[in-house]
DNA sequence: GTAGTTGCAAATCTTTTGCGCGACA
DNA sequence: TGTCGCGCAAAAGATTTGCAACTAC
């Protein structure tokens, strides 16, 4: 992949950024020093740099929202192939706990996904 | 809050389902039962079954895709009130590991995050 | 020239909102 | 009659796509 302004702009933009910003807030960002930059362009260039993993999307989770009636204490396997979200339970996940100190944070919960390739895409695709 | 015939539908459909389904595909679900049934009546309701604590959403994030080109391994704080995410690194939970055990699901990776408010909204706002 | 990249505009999808109607106390 | 919840349609956002122009080899 060849090294363009416009993409070494928002790579640089997202290494300086402490907030993790959606595609929109970059664009805005760079957009005051480089008019000519599209919106689209960020999105293309986004989805170019996550490829190469040199960076990632912030949350693990699908593309629009997913909803749960169960309330026990679990956990969630997240399969990157086809979006899937399924439960499970361990005890050990459920004794790790949000650490004390987090300079003024003030922490309500814990929300662990295991990342992975769900049984049916594992087997199926290579 | 009053109990109707489309509250009641949706909130079955939710405890029923094994996959965390989203609006949209909850609809699709329960539209072949009662075909009077709207899209807008299922988002309204899955709103009001989070505020009720009934439901949850299935992933913490926010609304819009979130990018950090911090590639180190390192942990969330999600801020429920801004939205906000902030980086964090801490040795416990680097350690946490997927459990052997998944019923043919093969763990890529673990993600952490811990929800709460961060330092500036606990100041704030009650 | 060719391949790859950009910006623009349109298209698509998801989610939210405004509003009139009907149900029910 | 007043309140609440519903469905519909429009609106608002977010993301993707098609395409013509441009650049660098």
């Amino acid at each position: 992949m060849s090294v363009t302004p416009q993409r070494m702009a928002i790579y640089r933009a997202l290494l300086e950024a402490e907030d993790h910003p959606s595609p929109d807030t970059l664009y805005r960002r760079i957009h005051r020093k480089m008019p000519s930059l599209s919106l689209a362009t960020v999105y293309k260039t986004l989805d170019a740099l996550c490829a190469l993993g040199l960076v990632q999307e912030a949350s693990v989770g699908s593309e629009t929202k997913r909803y749960d009636a169960n309330l026990e204490r679990h956990h969630h396997l997240v399969c990157t192939e086809c979006g899937g979200i399924m439960d499970f339970y361990d005890r050990a996940l459920d004794a790790v706990a949000p650490p004390r100190r987090l300079s003024g944070f003030v922490a309500q919960g814990i929300s662990i996904q295991v990342v992975g390739r769900c049984a049916e895409c594992a087997r199926t695709r290579s």
